[in-house]
DNA sequence: CAGCAGTTGCAAATCACTTGCATCACATTG
DNA sequence: CAATGTGATGCAAGTGATTTGCAACTGCTG
């Protein structure tokens, strides 16, 4: 799986991302801090397997699931959800709110980040027409990638 | 759960889905016939539980697992995913391809059709500049429902 | 560095969904 | 209108992702 797109937010450094564990008393341990670093390490949406198999000897899969909805309730970490069963998980630079999509080929299931997001003027207008608040939305497009298609 | 919105094509009858499924070898079972029945009278993404409690004396919980993917892989039904770990499922209208989004209060599940579906054209541009074919998306919206906002 | 609150790992549970298999019931044919 | 063969159904058991109970453990603070 690879991943084109640009990341326009400097990443947050280890040491801050630390810092705020430590915080809320919470504790900055060894698996903690191994899931950190395997997802700065990976600027892809990983799922917790993908996590887990770089992470193996330092954690184990259940602390793994532990430390990503942690970090998700922290707003550290985006969870994405490809529609196939299997949660998937970006950390997220400094100012971030990790709003963006991703263009998933259904054959391989290569990812490309797409930086474009069209839909937020929309969802004014939807908020607007049906009197909901804090819309918000999800928006994943899928096909067949150039490699794929040869095959 | 309410649903406003409106339908744009004609409801099919049941006897001209009774034919569709007698072709193909396939049978027109009691099971399959109570799926469609709830289906039809509920005009909301409807949960493979869900149709079993509306169906649960005609039913089996595995059956309606099998007819709906059944009536998925024949264009009858399509599949909607809030990302919530539930598979939903609309009952086709004729000539409809069930193209349309949803805006899914998070508090009490309240669900509005979306008529508009605006990124139809962005498919193209994103399939132009990846190389990817067959480009399609999934897109939800979500928020907090005017009931919901009173509470 | 003692002590406790928050963490971890293991096993077992849950949840949505799928599958194996023996039995049953449409739809066709005589 | 009953025989018949194939596809359908129900039950039990299996998956795979994710969660939870609980006892042992460990950062962190005093």
């Amino acid at each position: 799986m690879r991943c084109r797109g640009h990341h326009h937010h400097k990443p947050r450094p280890l040491s801050e991302l630390a810092a705020r564990l430590r915080g809320d008393a919470k504790k900055f341990t060894g698996p903690r801090k191994a899931v950190l670093e395997v997802l700065a390490a990976h600027p892809h949406p990983m799922t917790i397997k993908d996590v887990h198999t770089e992470a193996r000897n330092e954690c184990n899969l259940v602390t793994v699931y532990r430390a990503l909805h942690l970090l998700e309730e922290m707003n550290l970490v985006k969870r994405f959800d490809f529609g196939d069963g299997v949660a998937r998980f970006e950390l997220l630079a400094e100012g971030d709110d990790g709003h963006h999509h991703h263009l998933i080929c259904t054959e391989c299931a290569n990812v490309i980040q797409i930086e474009e997001c069209f839909t937020e003027a929309l969802e004014k207008g939807i908020a607007l027409r049906s009197g909901f608040k804090a819309v918000t939305h999800k928006l994943e497009f899928f096909g067949i990638c150039p490699d794929c298609q040869k095959r």
